[in-house]
DNA sequence: TAGATTGTTAATCGATTAACAATC
DNA sequence: TAGATTGTTAATCGATTAACAATC
Protein backbone atom coordinates (compact mmCIF):
# COMPACT_ATOMS: atom_id res chain seq x y z
CA UNK A 1 0.00 0.00 0.00
CA UNK A 2 0.81 3.39 -0.22
CA UNK A 3 -1.29 5.89 -2.44
CA UNK A 4 -5.16 6.39 -1.62
CA UNK A 5 -6.10 8.76 0.59
CA UNK A 6 -5.74 8.52 4.29
CA UNK A 7 -8.98 8.50 6.35
CA UNK A 8 -8.87 10.76 9.26
CA UNK A 9 -9.42 7.85 11.45
CA UNK A 10 -5.89 6.77 10.46
CA UNK A 11 -4.70 10.31 11.07
CA UNK A 12 -5.96 10.66 14.57
CA UNK A 13 -4.69 7.55 15.78
CA UNK A 14 -0.92 8.52 14.73
CA UNK A 15 -0.35 10.76 17.79
CA UNK A 16 -1.70 8.39 20.16
CA UNK A 17 0.86 5.79 18.20
CA UNK A 18 3.44 8.50 19.06
CA UNK A 19 2.56 9.27 22.75
CA UNK A 20 3.60 5.81 23.41
CA UNK A 21 6.27 4.77 21.56
CA UNK A 22 7.89 8.30 23.33
CA UNK A 23 6.79 6.36 26.44
CA UNK A 24 8.58 3.08 25.23
CA UNK A 25 11.27 5.28 24.05
CA UNK A 26 12.06 6.84 27.01
CA UNK A 27 12.00 3.39 28.84
CA UNK A 28 14.78 2.60 26.34
CA UNK A 29 12.35 -0.61 24.55
CA UNK A 30 13.63 -0.94 21.27
CA UNK A 31 11.28 -2.61 19.91
CA UNK A 32 7.15 -3.27 19.91
CA UNK A 33 4.83 -5.33 18.26
CA UNK A 34 1.31 -4.34 16.87
CA UNK A 35 -0.24 -6.96 19.67
CA UNK A 36 1.99 -4.82 22.08
CA UNK A 37 0.38 -1.55 20.92
CA UNK A 38 -3.23 -3.28 20.72
CA UNK A 39 -3.21 -4.31 24.12
CA UNK A 40 -2.06 -1.26 25.52
CA UNK A 41 -3.90 1.51 23.43
CA UNK A 42 -6.95 -0.97 23.25
CA UNK A 43 -6.77 -1.08 19.84
CA UNK A 44 -7.06 -3.99 17.11
CA UNK A 45 -3.70 -5.35 16.54
CA UNK A 46 -4.51 -5.58 12.36
CA UNK A 47 -5.90 -2.01 12.60
CA UNK A 48 -2.25 -0.43 13.83
CA UNK A 49 -0.45 -2.87 11.15
CA UNK A 50 -2.90 -1.72 8.45
CA UNK A 51 -2.79 2.31 9.45
CA UNK A 52 1.05 2.03 9.47
CA UNK A 53 1.12 0.21 5.99
CA UNK A 54 -0.53 2.82 4.59
CA UNK A 55 2.57 5.05 4.61
CA UNK A 56 5.23 2.35 4.10
CA UNK A 57 6.53 -0.62 5.12
CA UNK A 58 7.83 0.68 8.97
CA UNK A 59 8.11 -3.16 10.86
CA UNK A 60 10.14 -6.44 10.46
CA UNK A 61 8.26 -9.61 10.29
CA UNK A 62 8.78 -12.12 13.33
CA UNK A 63 10.35 -9.06 15.06
CA UNK A 64 8.07 -5.98 15.60
CA UNK A 65 8.32 -2.54 14.64
CA UNK A 66 12.06 -0.48 16.08
CA UNK A 67 10.59 1.91 18.36
CA UNK A 68 12.91 5.33 17.00
CA UNK A 69 12.55 4.56 13.81
CA UNK A 70 8.48 4.20 14.05
CA UNK A 71 8.73 7.87 16.51
CA UNK A 72 10.73 9.08 13.24
CA UNK A 73 8.37 7.89 10.26
CA UNK A 74 5.26 9.29 12.55
CA UNK A 75 6.62 12.73 12.69
CA UNK A 76 7.49 12.86 9.38
CA UNK A 77 4.06 11.86 8.63
CA UNK A 78 2.11 14.62 10.78
CA UNK A 79 4.94 16.93 9.27
CA UNK A 80 6.09 17.03 13.37
CA UNK A 81 9.92 16.75 12.47
CA UNK A 82 9.89 20.59 12.46
CA UNK A 83 8.27 22.78 15.27
CA UNK A 84 4.85 24.15 14.26
CA UNK A 85 4.16 27.60 15.60
CA UNK A 86 0.22 27.85 16.78
CA UNK A 87 -1.48 30.89 17.76
CA UNK A 88 -4.38 30.91 20.31
CA UNK A 89 -7.18 33.75 20.51
CA UNK A 90 -9.34 33.97 23.38
CA UNK A 91 -6.77 34.68 27.00
CA UNK A 92 -9.59 33.41 29.21
CA UNK A 93 -8.92 30.72 31.88
CA UNK A 94 -9.12 27.94 29.33
CA UNK A 95 -6.39 29.85 27.07
CA UNK A 96 -4.40 30.89 30.01
CA UNK A 97 -4.50 26.81 30.76
CA UNK A 98 -3.82 25.92 27.51
CA UNK A 99 -0.82 28.51 27.43
CA UNK A 100 0.99 27.06 30.29
CA UNK A 101 0.63 23.38 29.85
CA UNK A 102 2.16 23.86 26.62
CA UNK A 103 5.10 25.40 28.06
CA UNK A 104 5.91 22.09 30.07
CA UNK A 105 5.65 19.85 27.40
CA UNK A 106 8.40 19.65 24.81
CA UNK A 107 6.20 18.93 21.58
CA UNK A 108 6.64 19.84 18.19
CA UNK A 109 3.33 22.64 18.06
CA UNK A 110 4.40 25.45 20.27
CA UNK A 111 1.85 28.25 21.10
CA UNK A 112 4.11 31.29 19.77
CA UNK A 113 1.11 34.34 20.22
CA UNK A 114 -1.46 35.10 22.30
CA UNK A 115 -4.74 37.21 21.27
CA UNK A 116 -7.78 38.55 22.66
CA UNK A 117 -10.48 41.31 21.88
CA UNK A 118 -10.92 42.30 25.45
CA UNK A 119 -8.17 45.64 25.09
CA UNK A 120 -8.17 44.88 29.51
CA UNK A 121 -6.45 41.85 28.74
CA UNK A 122 -4.01 43.04 25.81
CA UNK A 123 -0.65 44.25 26.87
CA UNK A 124 -1.05 41.19 29.87
CA UNK A 125 1.41 38.63 30.36
CA UNK A 126 0.64 34.85 30.12
CA UNK A 127 3.51 32.76 30.62
CA UNK A 128 6.44 34.34 29.05
CA UNK A 129 4.02 35.48 26.09
CA UNK A 130 2.59 38.90 25.75
CA UNK A 131 -1.36 39.27 24.66
CA UNK A 132 -1.86 40.68 21.73
CA UNK A 133 -5.04 42.90 19.79
CA UNK A 134 -6.94 41.16 17.18
CA UNK A 135 -5.90 43.77 14.81
CA UNK A 136 -2.35 42.14 14.79
CA UNK A 137 -3.15 39.08 13.81
CA UNK A 138 -2.46 38.72 10.63
CA UNK A 139 1.06 40.64 10.56
CA UNK A 140 1.66 38.37 13.66
CA UNK A 141 0.68 35.01 11.34
CA UNK A 142 3.13 35.99 8.56
CA UNK A 143 5.64 37.13 10.70
CA UNK A 144 6.02 33.91 12.39
CA UNK A 145 4.83 32.20 9.58
CA UNK A 146 1.79 30.20 11.93
CA UNK A 147 -0.67 27.93 10.11
CA UNK A 148 -2.48 26.75 13.10
CA UNK A 149 -5.02 28.54 15.20
CA UNK A 150 -6.55 27.63 18.16
CA UNK A 151 -9.93 29.11 19.67
CA UNK A 152 -11.23 29.73 23.39
CA UNK A 153 -13.25 32.37 22.77
CA UNK A 154 -16.99 31.76 24.09
CA UNK A 155 -19.34 30.36 21.83
CA UNK A 156 -21.13 33.54 20.60
CA UNK A 157 -17.55 35.03 19.22
CA UNK A 158 -16.48 32.01 17.41
CA UNK A 159 -17.60 32.14 14.05
CA UNK A 160 -15.72 35.48 14.21
CA UNK A 161 -12.40 34.35 15.39
CA UNK A 162 -12.93 31.42 12.85
CA UNK A 163 -13.55 33.65 10.50
CA UNK A 164 -10.26 36.20 10.98
CA UNK A 165 -8.09 33.06 11.15
CA UNK A 166 -9.11 32.47 7.50
CA UNK A 167 -8.24 35.96 6.91
CA UNK A 168 -4.85 35.79 8.28
CA UNK A 169 -3.73 32.47 6.23
CA UNK A 170 -4.52 30.26 9.26
CA UNK A 171 -4.90 26.38 7.60
CA UNK A 172 -6.10 24.76 10.41
CA UNK A 173 -7.95 25.13 13.35
CA UNK A 174 -8.49 23.55 16.87
CA UNK A 175 -11.99 25.13 17.98
CA UNK A 176 -12.51 24.70 21.66
CA UNK A 177 -16.25 26.95 21.93
CA UNK A 178 -18.78 25.03 21.92
CA UNK A 179 -20.23 25.52 18.95
CA UNK A 180 -20.28 24.48 15.70
CA UNK A 181 -18.37 26.58 12.58
CA UNK A 182 -18.30 27.04 9.36
CA UNK A 183 -14.76 27.32 7.39
CA UNK A 184 -14.00 27.97 3.75
CA UNK A 185 -12.70 25.64 1.60
CA UNK A 186 -8.76 24.53 2.43
CA UNK A 187 -9.11 25.47 6.39
CA UNK A 188 -9.21 22.38 7.90
CA UNK A 189 -11.44 22.44 11.54
CA UNK A 190 -10.89 19.82 14.70
CA UNK A 191 -13.28 20.18 17.56
CA UNK A 192 -11.83 19.72 21.05
CA UNK A 193 -15.48 19.52 22.31
CA UNK A 194 -15.25 18.63 26.05
CA UNK A 195 -19.02 19.55 27.09
CA UNK A 196 -20.70 17.46 24.28
CA UNK A 197 -18.03 14.31 25.39
CA UNK A 198 -19.54 15.14 29.01
CA UNK A 199 -22.94 15.72 28.40
CA UNK A 200 -23.09 12.19 25.89
CA UNK A 201 -21.36 10.57 29.13
CA UNK A 202 -24.61 11.02 30.75
CA UNK A 203 -26.41 8.77 28.76
CA UNK A 204 -24.05 5.87 29.56
CA UNK A 205 -24.77 6.17 33.61
CA UNK A 206 -27.44 3.63 35.22
CA UNK A 207 -26.89 1.79 31.67
CA UNK A 208 -28.27 -1.30 33.33
CA UNK A 209 -31.42 -0.02 34.86
CA UNK A 210 -32.08 1.77 30.85
CA UNK A 211 -31.22 -1.80 29.65
CA UNK A 212 -34.14 -3.57 31.61
CA UNK A 213 -36.01 -0.73 30.67
CA UNK A 214 -35.43 -1.44 27.05
CA UNK A 215 -36.53 -5.30 27.44
CA UNK A 216 -39.66 -4.71 29.16
CA UNK A 217 -40.83 -2.55 26.13
CA UNK A 218 -39.88 -4.97 23.74
CA UNK B 1 -38.04 2.07 15.15
CA UNK B 2 -37.31 2.33 19.12
CA UNK B 3 -35.06 -0.83 20.39
CA UNK B 4 -31.70 -1.71 18.85
CA UNK B 5 -29.04 -0.48 20.66
CA UNK B 6 -27.82 2.79 19.97
CA UNK B 7 -24.42 3.52 18.41
CA UNK B 8 -21.63 5.63 20.33
CA UNK B 9 -21.84 8.17 17.22
CA UNK B 10 -25.71 9.48 17.67
CA UNK B 11 -25.14 9.76 21.62
CA UNK B 12 -22.19 12.35 20.88
CA UNK B 13 -24.22 13.46 18.14
CA UNK B 14 -27.35 14.50 20.68
CA UNK B 15 -25.68 17.15 22.80
CA UNK B 16 -25.09 18.72 19.88
CA UNK B 17 -28.62 18.82 18.59
CA UNK B 18 -29.02 20.17 22.34
CA UNK B 19 -26.95 23.24 22.11
CA UNK B 20 -28.16 24.55 19.09
CA UNK B 21 -31.98 23.88 20.09
CA UNK B 22 -31.28 25.74 22.89
CA UNK B 23 -29.79 28.50 20.30
CA UNK B 24 -32.99 28.63 18.79
CA UNK B 25 -35.12 28.71 21.71
CA UNK B 26 -33.44 31.89 23.32
CA UNK B 27 -34.30 33.57 19.84
CA UNK B 28 -38.18 32.46 19.64
CA UNK B 29 -37.98 29.95 17.02
CA UNK B 30 -40.58 27.94 17.68
CA UNK B 31 -39.98 25.02 15.10
CA UNK B 32 -37.05 23.40 13.44
CA UNK B 33 -36.69 21.27 9.82
CA UNK B 34 -33.86 18.60 9.57
CA UNK B 35 -32.80 20.24 6.94
CA UNK B 36 -32.18 23.94 9.14
CA UNK B 37 -30.40 21.69 11.79
CA UNK B 38 -28.58 19.85 8.67
CA UNK B 39 -27.31 23.08 7.63
CA UNK B 40 -26.34 24.41 10.96
CA UNK B 41 -24.63 21.38 12.17
CA UNK B 42 -22.74 20.48 8.62
CA UNK B 43 -24.88 17.37 9.22
CA UNK B 44 -27.11 15.10 6.47
CA UNK B 45 -30.32 15.62 7.67
CA UNK B 46 -31.39 12.33 6.95
CA UNK B 47 -28.89 11.50 9.49
CA UNK B 48 -30.26 13.84 12.04
CA UNK B 49 -33.77 12.36 11.30
CA UNK B 50 -32.70 8.89 11.76
CA UNK B 51 -30.48 9.98 15.16
CA UNK B 52 -34.03 11.67 16.56
CA UNK B 53 -35.83 8.23 15.30
CA UNK B 54 -33.89 5.96 17.44
CA UNK B 55 -36.00 6.97 20.31
CA UNK B 56 -39.40 8.13 19.13
CA UNK B 57 -41.03 10.18 16.73
CA UNK B 58 -40.74 13.48 17.90
CA UNK B 59 -41.16 15.24 14.65
CA UNK B 60 -44.69 16.13 12.57
CA UNK B 61 -44.51 15.51 8.91
CA UNK B 62 -44.57 18.72 6.45
CA UNK B 63 -43.80 20.94 9.47
CA UNK B 64 -40.67 19.71 11.15
CA UNK B 65 -39.54 19.43 14.87
CA UNK B 66 -41.21 21.86 17.83
CA UNK B 67 -38.01 23.33 19.64
CA UNK B 68 -38.92 23.18 22.86
CA UNK B 69 -40.45 19.87 22.81
CA UNK B 70 -37.07 17.92 21.18
CA UNK B 71 -34.93 19.93 23.63
CA UNK B 72 -37.54 18.34 26.62
CA UNK B 73 -37.36 15.17 24.90
CA UNK B 74 -33.25 15.27 24.60
CA UNK B 75 -32.68 16.05 27.74
CA UNK B 76 -34.62 13.22 28.88
CA UNK B 77 -32.57 10.52 26.92
CA UNK B 78 -29.49 11.87 28.11
CA UNK B 79 -30.84 11.71 31.62
CA UNK B 80 -30.70 15.26 32.09
CA UNK B 81 -33.48 16.34 32.94
CA UNK B 82 -31.89 15.98 36.60
CA UNK B 83 -28.56 17.96 36.82
CA UNK B 84 -25.75 15.17 37.25
CA UNK B 85 -23.12 16.08 40.03
CA UNK B 86 -19.26 15.31 38.61
CA UNK B 87 -16.19 15.46 40.86
CA UNK B 88 -13.02 16.73 39.28
CA UNK B 89 -9.51 15.67 40.19
CA UNK B 90 -6.37 17.51 39.26
CA UNK B 91 -6.60 20.88 40.46
CA UNK B 92 -4.24 22.68 38.07
CA UNK B 93 -4.69 25.17 35.29
CA UNK B 94 -6.71 23.04 33.13
CA UNK B 95 -8.82 21.85 36.17
CA UNK B 96 -9.30 25.27 37.33
CA UNK B 97 -10.15 26.81 33.98
CA UNK B 98 -13.12 24.19 34.07
CA UNK B 99 -14.38 24.82 37.09
CA UNK B 100 -15.08 28.32 36.84
CA UNK B 101 -16.52 27.60 33.26
CA UNK B 102 -18.53 25.79 34.77
CA UNK B 103 -19.74 28.29 36.74
CA UNK B 104 -21.11 30.07 33.88
CA UNK B 105 -23.12 27.70 32.07
CA UNK B 106 -26.34 26.65 33.52
CA UNK B 107 -26.17 23.42 32.20
CA UNK B 108 -27.72 20.31 33.67
CA UNK B 109 -24.31 19.00 34.96
CA UNK B 110 -22.13 20.66 37.48
CA UNK B 111 -18.51 20.18 38.82
CA UNK B 112 -19.47 19.79 42.40
CA UNK B 113 -16.40 18.52 44.43
CA UNK B 114 -12.64 18.77 43.16
CA UNK B 115 -9.83 16.82 44.66
CA UNK B 116 -5.71 17.00 44.61
CA UNK B 117 -3.12 14.65 45.71
CA UNK B 118 -0.87 17.65 46.40
CA UNK B 119 -1.69 18.79 50.06
CA UNK B 120 0.32 22.38 48.72
CA UNK B 121 -3.26 22.25 47.23
CA UNK B 122 -5.83 21.19 49.08
CA UNK B 123 -7.56 23.26 51.51
CA UNK B 124 -7.55 26.23 48.88
CA UNK B 125 -10.50 27.24 47.00
CA UNK B 126 -11.40 27.39 43.41
CA UNK B 127 -14.90 28.85 42.24
CA UNK B 128 -16.70 28.52 45.45
CA UNK B 129 -15.57 24.91 46.05
CA UNK B 130 -12.39 23.89 48.34
CA UNK B 131 -9.98 21.33 47.14
CA UNK B 132 -10.13 18.10 48.56
CA UNK B 133 -7.55 15.60 49.45
CA UNK B 134 -7.67 12.36 47.60
CA UNK B 135 -8.73 10.15 50.79
CA UNK B 136 -12.16 12.32 50.88
CA UNK B 137 -12.77 10.71 46.95
CA UNK B 138 -14.84 7.82 47.96
CA UNK B 139 -17.05 9.53 50.84
CA UNK B 140 -17.46 12.50 49.04
CA UNK B 141 -18.93 10.76 45.93
CA UNK B 142 -21.38 8.70 47.93
CA UNK B 143 -22.47 11.38 49.75
CA UNK B 144 -23.22 14.01 46.46
CA UNK B 145 -24.39 10.83 44.86
CA UNK B 146 -21.51 11.37 42.46
CA UNK B 147 -21.69 9.18 39.62
CA UNK B 148 -19.31 11.15 36.66
CA UNK B 149 -15.49 11.74 37.61
CA UNK B 150 -13.28 14.10 34.88
CA UNK B 151 -10.05 13.73 35.21
CA UNK B 152 -7.00 16.62 34.81
CA UNK B 153 -3.56 15.34 36.27
CA UNK B 154 -0.88 14.87 34.24
CA UNK B 155 -0.38 11.47 32.00
CA UNK B 156 1.55 9.80 34.41
CA UNK B 157 -1.29 10.19 37.21
CA UNK B 158 -4.11 9.19 35.57
CA UNK B 159 -4.47 5.32 35.43
CA UNK B 160 -4.33 5.81 39.35
CA UNK B 161 -7.16 8.16 39.13
CA UNK B 162 -8.91 6.55 37.20
CA UNK B 163 -8.67 3.55 39.59
CA UNK B 164 -10.04 5.56 42.24
CA UNK B 165 -12.50 6.40 40.28
CA UNK B 166 -13.84 3.16 39.40
CA UNK B 167 -13.21 2.14 43.12
CA UNK B 168 -15.68 5.38 44.71
CA UNK B 169 -18.45 3.78 42.38
CA UNK B 170 -17.80 6.28 39.74
CA UNK B 171 -19.79 5.20 36.18
CA UNK B 172 -18.72 7.99 33.68
CA UNK B 173 -14.95 9.55 33.40
CA UNK B 174 -14.05 11.94 31.04
CA UNK B 175 -10.35 12.15 30.77
CA UNK B 176 -8.43 15.33 29.82
CA UNK B 177 -4.42 13.56 30.32
CA UNK B 178 -3.07 12.64 27.02
CA UNK B 179 -2.75 8.76 27.85
CA UNK B 180 -5.26 5.97 26.92
CA UNK B 181 -6.45 4.52 30.00
CA UNK B 182 -7.92 0.91 31.46
CA UNK B 183 -11.25 0.85 33.37
CA UNK B 184 -12.83 -1.81 34.54
CA UNK B 185 -16.62 -3.10 32.51
CA UNK B 186 -19.20 -1.24 33.88
CA UNK B 187 -17.26 1.99 33.86
CA UNK B 188 -17.37 4.33 30.69
CA UNK B 189 -14.83 6.57 29.66
CA UNK B 190 -14.39 9.21 27.21
CA UNK B 191 -11.40 11.45 26.12
CA UNK B 192 -11.10 14.77 25.56
CA UNK B 193 -7.78 14.41 23.43
CA UNK B 194 -6.76 17.71 22.41
CA UNK B 195 -3.20 17.09 22.07
CA UNK B 196 -4.11 14.21 19.69
CA UNK B 197 -6.22 16.69 17.69
CA UNK B 198 -3.86 19.07 17.62
CA UNK B 199 -1.12 17.09 16.34
CA UNK B 200 -3.42 15.13 13.94
CA UNK B 201 -4.20 18.61 12.51
CA UNK B 202 -0.37 19.07 11.44
CA UNK B 203 -1.13 15.93 9.14
CA UNK B 204 -3.37 18.41 6.78
CA UNK B 205 -1.31 21.24 6.50
CA UNK B 206 0.18 21.99 3.20
CA UNK B 207 -2.07 19.61 1.82
CA UNK B 208 -1.90 20.99 -1.76
CA UNK B 209 1.68 20.60 -1.67
CA UNK B 210 1.56 16.73 0.02
CA UNK B 211 -0.97 16.11 -2.81
CA UNK B 212 1.62 17.09 -5.57
CA UNK B 213 4.06 15.10 -3.91
CA UNK B 214 1.76 11.98 -4.19
CA UNK B 215 1.06 12.57 -7.45
CA UNK B 216 4.74 12.67 -8.33
CA UNK B 217 4.73 9.12 -6.35
CA UNK B 218 2.62 7.30 -8.89
C1' DT C 1 14.55 -24.84 11.82
C1' DA C 2 10.51 -23.24 14.64
C1' DG C 3 8.19 -19.34 16.36
C1' DA C 4 6.78 -14.78 15.83
C1' DT C 5 4.96 -11.08 13.48
C1' DT C 6 4.39 -8.29 9.54
C1' DG C 7 1.78 -6.56 5.30
C1' DT C 8 -2.26 -7.30 2.84
C1' DT C 9 -6.40 -9.38 1.00
C1' DA C 10 -10.96 -10.76 1.85
C1' DA C 11 -14.89 -10.80 5.00
C1' DT C 12 -17.50 -8.48 8.22
C1' DC C 13 -19.49 -5.02 10.41
C1' DG C 14 -21.42 -0.53 11.07
C1' DA C 15 -22.54 4.06 9.79
C1' DT C 16 -24.10 7.41 6.35
C1' DT C 17 -26.91 8.79 2.62
C1' DA C 18 -30.57 8.51 -0.89
C1' DA C 19 -35.09 7.84 -1.87
C1' DC C 20 -39.84 7.83 -1.13
C1' DA C 21 -44.41 6.69 0.82
C1' DA C 22 -47.01 8.66 4.45
C1' DT C 23 -49.05 12.64 6.10
C1' DC C 24 -49.33 17.17 8.21
C1' DT D 1 -55.29 20.90 -2.61
C1' DA D 2 -50.22 21.59 -3.12
C1' DG D 3 -45.99 21.92 -0.73
C1' DA D 4 -43.15 20.52 2.86
C1' DT D 5 -41.09 17.36 5.74
C1' DT D 6 -41.04 13.36 8.50
C1' DG D 7 -39.94 8.30 9.50
C1' DT D 8 -38.02 4.41 7.46
C1' DT D 9 -36.27 1.17 4.08
C1' DA D 10 -32.83 0.14 0.86
C1' DA D 11 -28.40 1.33 -1.17
C1' DT D 12 -23.98 2.95 -0.53
C1' DC D 13 -20.02 3.87 1.52
C1' DG D 14 -16.28 3.33 4.71
C1' DA D 15 -13.96 1.38 8.55
C1' DT D 16 -12.70 -2.62 11.35
C1' DT D 17 -11.39 -7.30 11.90
C1' DA D 18 -10.00 -11.99 10.57
C1' DA D 19 -7.02 -14.74 8.26
C1' DC D 20 -2.88 -16.08 6.19
C1' DA D 21 1.14 -16.19 3.06
C1' DA D 22 5.57 -14.15 3.33
C1' DT D 23 9.58 -13.81 5.90
C1' DC D 24 12.57 -12.31 9.65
Amino acid sequence: MKPDKISEAVVRRLPVYLRYLNELSLSDVQTVSSQDLGDKLNLNPAQIRKDLAYFGEFGRKGVGYNVAYLIEKILQILKLDQTLGVALVGAGNLGRALCNYNMYTKDNMKIVAVFDADVNKTGGRISHLTVQPMDDLKETVDRLGITIGIITVPAMEAQKVADRFAAAGIKGILNFAPAVLKVPAGVRIHYADFTAELLSLAYYMDYEKRMEEGKVDE
